[in-house]
DNA sequence: TATCAACACGAAACCGTTTTCGTAGTATTT
DNA sequence: AAATACTACGAAAACGGTTTCGTGTTGATA
């Protein structure tokens, strides 16, 4: 066991100034070219690192960036934070991820607990709690300290600040014209409480798209779903009760379990009714047959959002004014469309 | 904007030295009560919080755990992932994410990166190429700095620290078993280039299984597939061109795959072929029918490994030698098996 | 009245860096 | 020979806390 050997132990062992060490380190023409060589033989004999944490009290920043989102055991957001992690990873950041479980609590404990000089900016989206309470006073405070944050695909209008979203409204629109140019007139939407704006979002797409296409919207066709729950009885009950041509799902898991149970009424997929989701996740590569699915490319959203609060974290004077980036979300056609 | 206040000005704000700020609100009885009450107040007031930083530099150390796992996208890491959060978040850390990439250099730049004090310890999952090189000198240089590392599911034997582990070969012989126990006997296995070791205890447990019910191994019942590739006219032609009656693959990928190619060749599922996978994630649980699998339970391999990692780093004394801790998995019994 | 303990607080060291500034010694200029 | 300019280094402050130890003031004790 040989512990981590600091400017200390190298300045006492090789009888200079700990100012000394640090300066040949850093290759400052202040130093003999001697000196120099003999520290940094000797550092490099002993794998001198400088430690982290000594250099965030210095320079008053971490390198870290904090990261939370509502859950991780799910293909969006684990996209978005690989693109987050590979980014910020590039730029000499590293990322300190909390789970906020979609709970408010969660949320605000933990960003107050890294706030306190832990990370230098935040990359978030809202739990469902803290969309459903309206109340952002957590985030309020953190901006008011001068501490970045960038809101990704749960955002909201009341905090001012960076922010990245998807173009949910133009791609559900996009997904309904497209059931409507194979044919399609009675389109379902089945969806979640609206206390998720996204879903709001693709629904105002969804009704849009029926309404410039002179289709009257019927009520009778949104389904409504509570979140991550057993429904397929809800299911199975709207779908054996009325005539439906095609299904537009706001994420791959409704989108799959319609499937299922359309294949079970004995329909046939696209050809009796076409399916689309959000999400291209596995489930939607992997069904059978392959579910058309919108795109949200995680990916790139999460690289945009760390490159969005690395440059907020590194200019020194404000950068002007807050941006909001929009992804551009694209239809992938598969086998529950005809196409 | 307010920015964050410390000791410093609350001591020069109220007349007092810094001591005297810092006893007040940890409560020493060696401040008298008006003097605490008074700082206090300013300090709640301003909604003072101590900098974790200067804490982390002062303590030596971060309450800041490292995790390095090969991918995030990716159900059997995230649920690890979550469980170790939960538990890790509980005790009061946080949780500093590096994603692998199943790449050996990233693997060691990033653990080199934090291991220069922004973590306490590492939880990781060896990355394929670093199983394949076969080259552990970046987790011996760590251990040997005395920072506490837990290996979990990509472990290797040549470095002794602690591991939590699944019972993969058992799980695999109970699958196995299953199957014959179903009146099988022709059973394949879909696995992967033998670098990642738990394929090849996966293997060694379907090998187990066939010997001790007295069936002959056939070679031509082991489909080897790329990790990651599309690889359905490899499974298309393994099912078109010999007799089998199950199928174990060792992941749930391979199994859908599998699943909708036998399909697809006119098969039915389970009746002519059972088939099951490792991973109890979404694909297993939506497909259709339904796939009968192996869960790992990773969110309580995560718990477990945090709970090592914690309990090493938080005792002083030498916690006596390594353990090795062996998850149970179940197999879950669903549609695409004979139960 | 001298002694002593208790009380309440401050000074300073320390964690590991970086960086500014001061300075001893040598070399150059006039 | 005196003034000046480099060279090469060290002391010390700073980042924001915690903690040990020292000390001035007060009140009680002998």
């Amino acid at each position: 066991m040989k512990p981590k050997i600091t400017l200390k132990d190298i300045a006492k062992e090789l009888d200079v100034s700990i100012s000394t060490v640090s300066k040949a380190l850093k290759n400052s023409p202040e130093i003999s070219k001697d000196t120099k060589d003999k520290i940094k033989a000797f550092a490099k004999f002993y794998n001198y690192r400088p430690n982290n944490i000594a250099l965030s009290l210095k320079n008053k920043r971490t390198k870290n960036i904090g990261v939370v989102i509502p859950d991780i055991v799910h293909h969006f957001f684990t996209t978005v934070f690989r693109g987050i992690e590979k980014y910020a990873n590039q730029k000499g950041y590293n990322v300190i991820v909390c789970i906020s479980d979609e709970s408010f609590d969660k949320e605000v404990i933990n960003m107050e607990m890294l706030a306190n000089g832990s990370i230098d900016g935040f990359i978030l989206s809202l739990s469902a709690e803290t969309q459903l309470k309206n109340d952002f006073t957590h985030l309020r405070e953190l901006i008011d300290q001068g501490i970045p944050v960038v809101l990704f695909d749960r955002v909201t209008s009341e905090i001012d600040c960076d922010k990245v979203i998807l173009n949910d409204k133009e791609i559900a629109f996009e997904a309904t014209q497209h059931f409507i140019n194979s044919g399609a007139s009675k389109i379902a939407l089945v969806t979640t409480e609206n206390y998720f704006n996204v879903s709001e979002y693709r629904r105002d797409g969804y009704l849009s798209a029926l309404s410039k296409n002179n289709i009257e919207v019927d009520d009778n066709l949104i389904l409504t779903l509570p979140y991550n729950m057993k429904n397929d009885s809800l299911i199975r009950d709207f779908f054996k009760t009325r005539k439906i041509d095609a299904v537009l799902c706001v994420n791959e898991i409704f989108a799959v379990q319609c499937m299922n149970i359309i294949k079970e009424l004995g329909f046939e997929v696209p050809d009796d009714i076409s399916i689309i989701g959000f999400t291209n996740g596995m489930l939607s590569r992997y069904s059978h047959p392959s579910l058309s699915t919108v795109a949200q490319h995680g990916d790139i959203m999460g690289e945009r959002a760390a490159q969005m609060l690395i440059s907020r974290m590194e200019s020194t004077e404000e950068e002007g004014p807050f941006k909001t980036e929009i992804i551009n979300a694209t239809l992938i056609k598969r086998g529950s469309t005809i196409n």
